[in-house]
DNA sequence: TTGAAAGCGATACCAG
DNA sequence: CTGGTATCGCTTTCAA
């Protein structure tokens, strides 16, 4: 009579007490359940209806500790406020939303607390499986998460051992570098993540490597002044581009390692007097949401789709597909909106 | 000799292994793990020496099974995307941090799916908790997750039955809209959420109501053709701002229900050829991270703090505290920044 | 203080 | 096909 919600009283209905009103034993409930081909149409729809009728649904604490599985993986990022680090969070998300997973979210703010943090994920038992986004994990750290047989994949960083999902800096660098070379600006500036950040190990070096190459195969020489680096803190931004537009010959375009970096570039400029384009070029790096608010041109990597592919990944692993190291590279393009164009007059 | 993490073998020591290493039974193991007093120091020390030599970690999903409890809560949002929503998140996350719950993302991105995925939530076993995160729950859905016994808190969105960290909207607006009045605009258009959007249900509203209110206050009738409700999608932002900008006697200033919002704006007027703040003054709402770098007026909200708040909230109900229908309201400050000024020259 | 044993609520092997 | 039962790994009486 009552429909599947009505039932009102505890919720402590067990897989017993369907087998008890099925008039048949826990096991084929279980079956039933499980989709198991072993059932008798007949079996199948009294259980069904037993089912319907307590309002049944199978406990999934119970059921991880007898499969001796979590069905949670745990989503790792470095810092959660980043915004191209949660436009994957948010890919990752999406993947997940209709598997039998949940996603649990771990921020290791700390850096002095990192290693503590990512050492627990690999208790055994404490997840299923562990992506980790923005960020490299170390040698130690993918040890301990392999011997302990914890399926681990790498969106936006990269480990040799495992499966990561990156895309190619330096190409992406030469994008960049080379619209606002082709748009006839010689002395060009870069602003971005300094190298040996805490997180972050390799990935974003490259995209200096991709200016330094395309200025050399232009044939002009990268001044060191012109390289200021720091992390995407809106006023360590402020001062490096302050000191890149006080120097003596002040570059007419900038290259900013992410779109972060880029909006405190802008502000700068806009401080300084500057007008954008015309006064100064600006190209960044993701193309994060704001980035078509502000008319930002950048290269734009696939956020989200990144997310995704993480995700479609460790749901193979989590299925059981072997873990091959693989670098899986991202397409990169160039969008032209409204911060660059010709030095000024 | 080993130290903890070198036992290398495979992962599956569990609390018989210690109980047996340290010859005691395995409740005294698990009194040791959950620190009972009832051990004597000895016996305790015993036992902590062989769960370091043998590297045992409790199972959380066995503890949990035992325990009745997920130890996991629901982070749940209707979409994923939005930077409010993103950064009253990181709020939860960081105060969860140091807690024994881990913070499942739950994001509701299909409507038609928002209540079968919510009901989902409320299985008894599924979670310990929900934050609701912007947006409101409907009755049927506190109900049942009351019949439940499951905890819920409500960050930026509200039900008269539950705990609801909320803002006063309607001051908001009438900061914001006062800003604009004190600063001698007389035509003063809005362009926010649209009343009855699916999310949201209650909130944003109020923002509307705050713009009326001080318009009426000031003595200014406030012409409907000025009201523009719409997403904050920003292809319908730029409609809602064109049409606006389109009028005969256009507004010199807008005041955007978010920030999100106001970008778009921002963005249209400049298509338009208008400069900000001369020809056109805009103030937002949110203060979301981007609002600084391109230097939003806006009605800040401690959008952090309302996700710690709401996590703190949530501690307390898990801890067993009685849930009380209670409406938190948080504090709002207008910031003034660059694209507010008196009306055009 | 401590231990034996009975759950917690599924799954899956082994018979039948 | 189906059911009984051991098992997953921990917590918590209940007695000693």
């Amino acid at each position: 009579m009552a429909p599947l919600s009505e039932t009102g009283s505890a919720g402590k209905v067990t897989i017993a007490d369907v087998a008890a009103r099925a008039g048949v034993g826990a096991a084929t409930v279980s079956r039933v359940m499980n989709e198991s081909p072993l059932v008798a149409a007949h079996t199948r729809a009294r259980v069904l209806e037993a089912i319907e009728e307590i309002g049944y649904r199978t406990s999934r604490v119970a059921r991880n500790l007898s499969l001796r599985r979590t069905h949670t993986v745990a989503a790792v990022v470095p810092v959660f406020g980043r915004a191209s680090t949660l436009e994957r969070l948010g890919g990752v998300v999406a993947r997940f939303a209709d598997s039998t997973y949940d996603v649990a979210l771990f921020s290791l703010e700390r850096p002095e607390r990192r290693g503590k943090e990512f050492a627990l994920l690999a208790d055994p038992g404490r997840v299923d499986g562990v992506l980790v986004v923005s960020m490299s994990p170390g040698d130690d750290e993918v040890a301990r998460f392999r011997s302990a047989g914890i399926p681990v994949v790498v969106i936006d960083g990269a480990h040799p051992a495992l499966p990561s999902i990156v895309i190619d800096d330096t190409a992406g660098g030469e994008l960049a570098t080379r619209h606002l070379l082709d748009l006839g600006h010689r002395r060009i500036a870069f602003v971005g993540d300094p190298p040996g950040s805490p997180y972050h190990l390799t990935t974003p070096y490259g995209r200096l490597e991709g200016y330094r190459e395309s200025l050399r195969a232009a044939g002009l020489a990268s001044p060191p002044d012109l390289v200021r680096e720091g992390g995407n803190d809106r006023h360590i931004v402020h001062r490096l581009t302050e000191e890149l537009l006080g120097l003596p010959d002040r570059p007419t375009a900038i290259f900013a390692g992410s779109d972060t970096h880029a909006l405190g570039v802008l502000e700068a400029a806009e401080r300084a007097g500057l007008a954008v384009p015309d006064d100064l070029s600006i190209v960044g790096f993701d193309d994060i949401a704001v980035a078509a608010y502000v008319g930002l041109t950048t290269v734009r990597q696939p956020l989200q789709a990144s997310g995704e592919r993480g995700g479609e990944l460790m749901l193979e692993l989590l299925g059981g597909a072997p873990s091959t190291p693989l670098y899986e590279t991202l397409p990169l393009d160039l969008v032209v909106r409204k911060t660059t164009a010709p030095p000024g007059r």
